[in-house]
DNA sequence: ACTTATCTTAAACCGTTGTTTTAAGCTGCT
DNA sequence: AGCAGCTTAAAACAACGGTTTAAGATAAGT
């Protein structure tokens, strides 16, 4: 009697919205999750309470439950939900030239990471707090969220290393321009601490995001002649013995 | 009275233990901290419950009330404790080119990241724990751990860019390396997400490091016929308005 | 031995959070 | 009007987490 909620239904009836335009009807399902967004996306999936979200969508308590059946599937609910507008992933701007596309998509990871409204911009708020605090919804945040972006970072980095996207260099590329944006995103506060000047403002993200470009491409677009170390594709990863040099 | 503890004494009394050496005596207090400290290192201050400390110093749920007055405080007393055996910063590592100090420093902090054990390591784990959730002791963390850090890795990045330690650059590209630490240790769920055979073997955290220190410096050590843009020192951050061209 | 200060314990207190119940309001239909 | 099904509201429940209380132990001082 534990595993299934004991309400009568999970979730009574899709409210016979168009599946495709969610944001126009004013339901309470909608204002529910459209509330849960924001707060999820500003305060992460375990930080976030059912209060909250009912405050801000001037509905009851009980409501998340008898609609959702619990807060988890609230969570799902508003990545699918999330998801809606777009077709595929949200990113349109791509341009050909691989370090030009680069560049752009750090600016808007930046732009989503700080700018506060739009629905993309939650989303995207919404993976940077899974990356930290791991729901039990992050295979589908991964899904939904993150693997568009890691992948098309893939072959843009590829493109530029001349090497596969599914190559261990590429990926691990790919994670040090993700980790840029999102410590940037995170520790704003620390940052403040160790950096005063360093406010976040609108002209400093556009600064930070041409760091952020500049800084990577440096390595991703370095002269062919000074190939990295593991180009080589290996099979196995265990080769390499800890070399325990570096114990301090 | 709401202000004040209404115990009658806050911290009873300082153990009489040598100052120097806190490791060595085994009371209640002792106890506690080592556990907490492993606590705190393990789940973030807010995550991290008095039980869980409690039960794993083997001590009753109210001796944290009775040895440090609340939680914060036990918090605080874990840095200061935690700070207690090296006299300075205990990286001690430091080869006297930048090169192979950015190298060492990288995988030190990549070793503390990921290996179980260890005060320093604890420390490092407690401060990437603040990065993403500040506790009420934040700045207290960045004096005691991240400080020292963060100001010798503007040394060494400042030595290979030739520049000062604070100028822009300098401190834009200690936190591209910051955050690509961070990121791999924070992210280790999601990473396995988007990269199953990536485990963070201790074969693998090498090669992590190697490909941090070797994707940094790639820009730090750039040739001087390419400067940054905004090397020359703007004393302002204004001037450059948004160019809007990012928007989506 | 009696007192005192220090430490420890079990139990409770109080606020918060996810969840459920119970009882009402609607709305459309016959 | 009356019924049925969906939706909302108020209240409560149960679990948890930080904190406090009141009493019991232990050791030292006199």
């Amino acid at each position: 009697m534990l595993e299934q909620p004991r309400t009568k239904r999970l979730t009574p009836a899709i409210p016979a919205g168009v599946p495709g335009l969610p944001e126009a009807v004013d339901n309470t399902r909608t204002r529910l999750l459209k509330a849960a967004a924001e707060v999820f996306a500003e305060h992460g999936y375990a930080n976030a309470t059912i209060r909250q979200i009912c405050t801000r969508a001037d509905a009851n308590v009980a409501l998340v439950n008898y609609h959702f059946g619990d807060k988890l599937e609230l969570y799902t609910e508003v990545l699918r939900f999330s998801l809606q507008p777009g077709a595929g992933f949200s990113l349109p701007i791509v341009a050909a030239e691989p370090r030009a596309a680069l560049r752009q998509i750090v600016g808007a990871m930046v732009e989503r990471a700080f700018e506060t409204g739009g629905q993309a911009n939650l989303r995207f708020r919404l993976m940077l707090n899974e990356f930290v605090r791991p729901s039990g919804a992050t295979a589908r945040v991964v899904d939904v969220v993150l693997r568009p972006v890691y992948d098309r970072l893939r072959e843009i980095a590829g493109a530029i290393l001349k090497l596969p996207p599914e190559h261990e260099t590429t990926r691990l590329c790919v994670h040090s321009i993700l980790g840029q944006v999102a410590h940037f995103a995170h520790s704003r506060q620390m940052l403040g601490l160790l950096w005063p000047e360093m406010q976040m403002t609108p002209a400093q993200r556009e600064l930070v995001a041409d760091h952020i470009a500049r800084f990577s491409l440096a390595y991703l677009d370095r002269t062919p002649s000074s190939p990295p170390r593991t180009a080589g594709r290996r099979p196995g990863w265990k080769k390499r013995p800890s070399r325990g040099s570096s114990r301090i």
